[in-house]
DNA sequence: CTGTTAGCGCATTCAC
DNA sequence: GTGAATGCGCTAACAG
């Protein structure tokens, strides 16, 4: 290994300090000015340039290792090249894959992205994260918080934004995914096994999934003449717990049970065992969220599967569309969604009651 | 409600457009300078000025919501006020909580995070991340990608940077968990129950976290006289399935395993499961991840718990100071590190002879 | 084909 | 106690 070059440092003009490299310094190496040089980097298609004159230059640029400047850049452009992400503060792991698939979508665009996350104990309404575009931190914002209009009717924000898997107050902005759908796979799955009670084990109303899940779920199980009985807890492994406890204390206890998310899963599990009811002999069971363990359980749990990075994705490029001063339209993702068919959705038994 | 109010846009002088309020429209609505409501924003010391003035450009700002530019600030100070965090593509929650430590640490320093997530194929080195300190993107970097020495010997890089969870080539930088503590806990308490012969099913030996825990379950053994095996397998429940089924095909079965995540907890329980070898009966079992769920499980299984949100933060922490100049060192977390005892680490039963 | 000029919004050194 | 001038690094409209 030669030594005695060190190509990381810039090695130009006589007063180069330890500065990183500026237009202007190789605008001088090259013997250019600065803006042919900008226009070259930018390939600038309105200049025409002979080729020679344009090797010179990106062949110094690279040699220097210039980089352009984002902050100069987006003062002068107006642009900062960045997008703001407000995620909720949960555990659950979907929003690891919300978060993935926008991130990826945000690269391609060429954006980067900031994230912030929201205090559990008070969502604040989305136009509080407004600041972030107008210091030009962003361009647009990603509201991804969980909950259902916060607060009375809340201003939405008057800067390019989208709401992630929820809705706002206003149709527009909202990339949402089809959880009509969703629930119809469940729904018609239990029906068909032959059904005729259904359980419902979600999170609070409040948040904007559950409040349509419920909603559908109540709609279709009319439509296939089924009841279904409602519990809403925390998105926690012992609120999944005590509401499944509530639900087994019914006079009319369910024969499947769906399950919002998959702490709550675990919570549930733990209070069907200690009742003694197995699964799925006493009790069907489906998770609205997929996870590779649920495979891997005692008893493998059939569930909803949903395009989350899809979602994440779908989201950041809206969002990019707005701040390029498009309007754009509500996105409704409906596929892929399948139902992982495992053990734990079975034909109910009719002949043995649930011991209670 | 009264209406006819819209405080959310400038009205101040004639030509005032749509734009968001400069500094310069604040100067002018009061009749000063921009340099002096510059300084009186900025509460700069050196500044004598009457209270009344103060307070008057102070009631200006706010009434125009003014938003002080970071792009030009930045450009001025050269400092852009946010930090770029590198993670690792895994579905693994216990980078949910250290993302979670460090989001909020950067919120306390003033700091915004941008999150940008490494394709899982194949590892970068921290220097191809450079850039973002480059481009002035960011004050520095946060590496939490889990790989040691990613290629042969990985340069450095020459912008401001830590370490989270793993080590880099020098030390100086690194901000890491006490594995060596944390195995103690695993070791000594097996130990204490009567256990000879360990297993330990982690990721690959690649993962530095894996490197740290696997030396010092060696040495912790040759300690205490006792035997270890160790398998690597990914982080998965696949992972973690297979590599369990070949621990149970050694000729000395071990009486207890270690196991490195989450996920390959779940495949591990399947394969103890399928080859009729019940916890903690026939094996014990200690998961190095702690979550809420694993207190929920068919057996609720022992886990060593550690600080990931300190850690987050701690690493955000380090990297703030190297940014205003600082040298720093390493930090390592050693509090509050302990063993959450459940049902799954029981005494071995020397009687019954695994059936295999 | 290339150079000149202006200015994005702010902090800061100096002058008064 | 306050104002003027300068420049951070870049792009873009306009000259030549």
């Amino acid at each position: 290994m030669h030594s005695g070059e060190n190509p990381a440092i810039n090695h130009g003009g006589k007063g180069s300090e330890n500065r990183r490299p500026r237009l202007a310094d190789i605008a001088e190496a090259v013997g250019l000015h600065v803006s042919t040089v900008s226009r070259v980097l930018n390939d600038d298609a309105s200049l025409s340039i002979r080729p020679e004159t344009r090797d010179r230059i990106l062949a110094t640029a690279r040699r220097q290792r210039y980089r352009p400047n984002a902050m100069a850049r987006g003062l002068k452009q107006a642009r900062t090249g960045a997008l703001a992400m407000v995620v909720p503060l949960l555990r659950n792991p979907i929003w690891a894959s919300i978060q993935r698939g926008a991130l990826q979508a945000a690269v391609d665009g060429g954006q980067v992205v900031m994230i912030l996350e929201e205090p559990p104990d008070h969502a604040r309404p989305p136009a509080d994260y407004q600041y972030l575009v107008e210091e030009s931190r962003a361009d647009g914002l990603l509201i991804a918080t969980a909950q259902r209009s916060a607060g009375e009717r809340s201003r939405t924000p008057t800067v390019p934004h989208v709401y992630l898997n929820r809705r706002g107050p206003r149709p527009g902005n909202n990339v949402v995914m089809d959880e009509e759908k969703a629930m119809r796979l469940f729904v018609e799955r239990l029906s068909g096994l032959g059904h005729r009670r259904l359980g419902v084990l979600d999170g609070f109303k409040t948040i904007d999934t559950v409040y349509r899940r419920t909603t559908a779920i109540r709609r279709l199980c009319a439509e296939h003449g089924m009841s279904a009985a409602f519990v809403h807890a925390e998105d926690t492994e012992a609120g999944g717990y005590d509401a499944t406890m509530g639900l087994l204390a019914r006079r009319d206890v369910p024969t499947a049970i769906g399950i919002g998310n998959l702490n709550q899963l675990f919570g549930a599990m733990k209070a069907l065992r200690e009742r003694g009811a197995s699964v799925p002999e006493d009790m069907s069971l489906v998770s609205f969220d997929e996870d590779d363990c649920l495979g891997y359980l005692e008893v493998p749990v059939t569930s909803v599967s949903m395009p989350l990075e899809a979602l994440g994705a779908a989201a950041v490029r809206a969002l990019i569309e707005r701040v390029n001063g498009g309007s754009g339209t509500d996105v409704l993702l409906s596929d892929p969604l399948v139902l992982v068919e495992r053990a734990s959705a079975a034909e109910p038994r009719p002949a043995r009651r649930l011991r209670l």
